[in-house]
DNA sequence: ATAGATACTATCAAAAAAGATACTAAGGAG
DNA sequence: CTCCTTAGTATCTTTTTTGATAGTATCTAT
């Protein structure tokens, strides 16, 4: 998700700078399981079963660089990857309560 | 944003069903312009000065059908469409809010 | 020696989203 | 009669995202 001219909108808007985190297809639930502990990488997968490794992989590495999810590699074999929340991403819990909430009113409507 | 087998993660994701409304480019974006107001087409359009008019278009018919968004159409010439929320579309506030505090706090660490 | 487990990576193809551009309707102003 | 305005539509192309598939490393257990 490429966001350019983001100065414009900013300007206007306050969540557009956080638009390519929330955006995308999968980041919002990899965020709400890691709010719920930490997992390695094939329990997410188990979690996550119609998302190719590849995928899965792709986008945990946007959020580690987004500083939002911290992954811990074990040097072990087999290998041992634990991904879990970094402080500001224990922060956005409130984001995902508020939503979670929300999908309920909204599921009821429809 | 196609979602298939979208059981199996509801499952276990409550965040999910509504997967669809909060991706997309400019959907959350859109959402807080309207929470701030009504708005008729053209001033949305000013507002997302690099959405086409065609993408803003097909995004806004996406939140009416959703039934996030009301779209008032006036038999003018020329034309005069508002949008505006929902009630269920108003309910949506909380998690822009919170969205809105978090990106505050992101902002600051980076 | 071989198979198994885990967490990858690297290509390539497919699909989906977004953008560019041009066109339309219809009444009012000049 | 012609232009202007607003809110579209219709195509086509480009970009971005996602998926499918196959391969890698390395230690352990058999």
């Amino acid at each position: 998700m490429k966001i350019e001219n983001e100065e414009e909108i900013i300007a206007q808007c306050p969540i557009s700078p956080v638009q390519k985190i929330i955006g995308g297809k999968w980041n919002m639930v990899i965020l709400y399981f890691l709010s719920q502990g930490v997992l390695r990488f094939s329990e997410l997968q188990r979690k996550l079963p119609n998302v190719t490794q590849a995928s899965l992989t792709k986008q945990l590495r946007l959020l580690e660089e987004y500083k939002i999810v911290h992954r811990e590699v074990y040097k072990q074999v087999p290998p041992k990857v634990e991904y879990s929340l970094t402080e500001i991403g224990t922060k956005f819990s409130p984001v995902l309560t508020a939503l979670e909430e929300w999908t309920t009113k909204y599921q009821e409507i429809d």
